[in-house]
DNA sequence: TATTATAGTTAGCAACAGCTAACTTGTCAA
DNA sequence: TTGACAAGTTAGCTGTTGCTAACTATAATA
């Protein structure tokens, strides 16, 4: 099941969200994605079908197993690409800016380049 | 005026397409990008009434000075992710693929600060 | 208990961007 | 001259993703 790069979005903001607290609800994920109630209904309705989100017993929102593995993997791009514009000199508002839109387009493989390139520059992130 | 990625995209290949030859016509650009005729078609009168393209007198596409200046920004950004993903050690055809993608979304700031580093490395394009 | 506020959903609109089908237009060759 | 092909346009479909308006349902409060 493929997502686009809003798909992909949402996913992340629930996982970034869920670190903070586990009781994450769709107002919640509108809030801090600057949207209305009614896109992240959808949105997240539409993830649940694609088996990448769901509910549990008191309605918050939990990520699947396959949710929570497509949202690490956009997690790990944006940190790490956050990382290396601010290694480049960019100012933290713009870095963050353009990992949050850069990340979505990056290949594996170039995705590792990086990630390998930063490990022997001794700016691994980890 | 502002034109999202596809109209940028469109922008891009008339501006290579016009380094090659000076007649080029909706239906070269369609065979360049994969797309049918309709939608080149819409893309293009969408460019026309934004002022970034215009027909000549035969009938050719031209790039106006307002396109030819987003056109030439775009496929700066494209030649230079592509050196960048390159030198990273990522394969021709991946790297070109993933600056096509990227290219859009890179603020000037980012954009400015990898040529710097490119610069800085012996490695710029110029 | 009745009202009110919050959360979520449904319905329907808009823009973007691809598509096919079918039309027009213009050129070139039989 | 006519017929055919190539290029371009128009009409209308699909799917994505934002929106507002208006509804429902639940929980808290007066």
């Amino acid at each position: 099941m493929n997502v686009h790069e809003s798909g992909e979005m949402y996913l992340e903001t629930i996982y970034v969200l869920s670190r903070k607290s586990s009781a994450v609800r769709g107002i919640d994920v509108g809030e801090y994605m600057g949207f209305s109630k009614p896109s992240v209904s959808r949105a997240i309705g539409l993830l649940k079908n694609k088996g990448f989100v769901m509910t549990d017993e008191q309605g918050f929102l939990k990520l699947t197993e396959e949710g929570e593995a497509k949202a690490k993997r956009i997690y790990e791009r944006h940190t790490l690409l956050t990382k290396l514009f601010l290694d480049l000199g960019i100012d933290e508002a713009t870095a963050t800016e353009d990992a949050c839109r850069v990340e979505h387009y990056l290949s594996d493989k170039t995705f590792d380049a990086i990630k390998e390139h930063m490990k022997k520059c001794g700016k691994d992130i980890k």
